[in-house]
DNA sequence: TTGTATGCAAATGGTTTGCACCTAT
DNA sequence: ATAGGTGCAAACCATTTGCATACAA
């Protein structure tokens, strides 16, 4: 449960930046989706609550969004970069239900002994990347009806 | 080292298409090269070697030889996507030197723990990516040294 | 007031595709 | 012979950008 400051039409989201119509609708508009979704998808959205705020608006307010900490790009789909706010604070990675785009914070699997292994190879780890796939319970449900 | 039957000019590559002076090239001109490239880069060097191989013929040849797991796409840099042949044949993941681009297979750090952590989080997994960065021992040096 | 933000439309740039012409098999 | 491959150029499409206007602070 955010608190009033981190709320979806709050300000911090855009950290210094201005707070417009256009940047309240577009945070709330992402905090009602659930799972992943493109520009695309939020932008048909964001006209359904605001009809004149434009594609290019929802494009750099993503982007200052994705800047803050707030949402983060979570992959791809179709060509299109999908984004999602999972809310998890600390180091975290994803967990993304293929059937419904659903996602979920996950622990990082990275343990010692893989830095190790990197550094046999004379490597100086310095950032990684993990994303498991699956089908969330809805999803498995869903399968074993259709 | 590949046996014949897989060398860079070799059909296996394709599967079961057709071999053409131009596919040749192309998986030889993949095999010249370390680390990640972009199309772009590789149709250049194709190019070089042959100059009437158009740039559709390389998008084409590499989407026939990441289906033949060939060569893997290993993410994207400035909006362009990346491959690299980085020839382990089991289930692996990759190490990816930011500095020169270098690519090296890296052991599957998932554990029992993780798929207990999805499972509690009633998720089914299926499939999953991890990707490690940071310096192979020549661009330590190279930092250390710039 | 005044520096930012927005909308629109045009530009960008990677990737795909239609088509007439080649070429392995 | 003929199904499949190629080059070229046009089409596509997500994303970015220039610019005149609108607005938060």
């Amino acid at each position: 449960m955010p608190c009033e400051g981190d709320h979806a039409s709050g300000r911090s989201a855009y950290g210094a930046r201005r707070m417009t119509t256009q940047r309240r609708v577009i945070a709330q508009a992402v905090d009602e989706t659930r799972g992943a979704f493109t520009i695309d998808e939020l932008a048909s959205r964001v006209r359904r609550m605001d009809r004149t705020t434009g594609t290019a608006t929802v494009y750099r307010a993503v982007a200052h969004l994705e800047e803050s900490g707030w949402v983060e790009r979570v992959g791809e789909r179709g060509g299109s970069a999908l984004y999602a706010r999972c809310g998890a604070e600390e180091h975290h990675h994803h967990l993304v239900c293929t059937g419904c785009g659903r996602i979920e914070p996950a622990a990082c699997p990275l343990d010692a002994g893989l830095a190790e292994e990197a550094e046999r190879a004379g490597f100086l780890l310095t950032d990684h990347e993990v994303t498991l796939y699956g089908l969330c319970a809805a999803c498995q449900t869903e399968t074993r009806r259709g």
